[in-house]
DNA sequence: TGCATGCTTTACACAGTGTCAAGTGGATTT
DNA sequence: AAATCCACTTGACACTGTGTAAAGCATGCA
């Protein structure tokens, strides 16, 4: 029946989740989410082709079921192009700790295998148009700094809120989240505002 | 004999280091090394215990042959901190290019390896120590700003130099290099000095 | 001549992914 | 009640890449 098909399928992408969550993303194979899940491994294969595609799947689950789209909705209110900034890269950093296992495992599959490059540049896509439109607000309010053109700011404030530097400093090298948030904020006003 | 023995181990490490910046760290198989080599792939094994030694063996030894310690050498002559941080940016971005498909590689296997994420923290405290020594020359002249104490400043410094931000800029948005050394060098005097 | 060294060759063990085919058990249809 | 369908199970197997083991071969040195 339909309804368990789609039961087993969430049993499925939620176990992936989980596993990925407390493995930071490392070492867990298709019969560990098979066993979390509590099917056969092959009945992870009956709905997910490839591990690849179990991988992008729970990114999309978990993006869908967190919402960041919905999270980033707050921006609309704020003040001004500066406020919007701080908003933004509060919202993202406190976002990231949320989906690091999953993120992690798709990152580590990424380079290897075009569709899950794919996939993680649409889940990214989000917070890219986001950048965009942060810059686009500072441009508007004559806030950006002239140093930059458009794309160019755009392009930065999204590279430096990548994963990578979060895990960076906050695992690395221990900073709190907040420390981060206010380290990032600071450093990405000073460079983008005029 | 020693002489073919260390000859034999020298072309390993060389075919490594060019097979790994072909494929920008991807897909390079110990057979395909073996044969780069001129060497069965046993042999290989014969001067590396694992394809994780000799990942960090070529690392090592691409390190020891391009001298980023020498490179860096010329900070000492800078005018001040402002100078020598931009001098730091610039000989750093330019030599991430020539070690990008063995950092790759290391960085691949660094998550799932101890060794290699222990090779790697060795690999890069070259530029962790320099950055250190960037913001005490700059804490020195009182150009720091007094929004970081001086360990927070380096450990950004040091993250924001990573392979991977300098992947994502250039390679991903195709940010030419000297528009990254730009950028990244106005992003750090901005958010370092006071 | 004898022996050590450095490499080759062939074979195999092992893990993890992915495939295949037959079987099972419960719900649905007729 | 019998036939059938469905989601899932079971067990076997192919494939890739890493790493190991053992025997053989060629060169250089005593």
């Amino acid at each position: 029946m339909s309804s368990k098909n789609k039961n087993t399928r969430k049993n499925i992408l939620e176990a992936t989740w989980k596993l990925m969550e407390r493995q930071c993303g490392q070492g867990v194979r298709m019969s560990d989410i098979a066993k979390a899940a509590g099917v056969s491994r092959q009945a992870v294969y009956l709905h997910f082709d490839s591990r690849v595609e179990l991988m992008i799947a729970t990114t999309k689950y978990v993006d869908e079921v967190l919402g960041l789209d919905e999270r980033f909705a707050c921006l609309q209110e704020a003040k001004d192009g500066g406020h919007a900034l701080e908003l933004f890269v509060e919202v993202w950093c406190n976002y990231i700790p949320e989906i690091y296992g999953i993120s992690k495992a798709l990152l580590l599959v990424r380079d290897s295998d075009e569709a899950a490059a794919a996939a993680w540049d649409e889940c990214m896509g989000c917070l890219r148009s986001a950048s965009n439109e942060i810059v686009d607000g500072l441009d508007r309010e004559g806030l950006l700094s002239s140093s930059w053109d458009k794309e160019e700011a755009g392009e930065l404030l999204f590279a430096m809120l990548s994963v990578q530097n979060w895990e960076q400093l906050t695992l690395g090298c221990g900073w709190t989240l907040a420390g981060y948030v206010e380290g990032m904020t600071l450093m990405l006003k000073r460079t983008l505002l005029e």
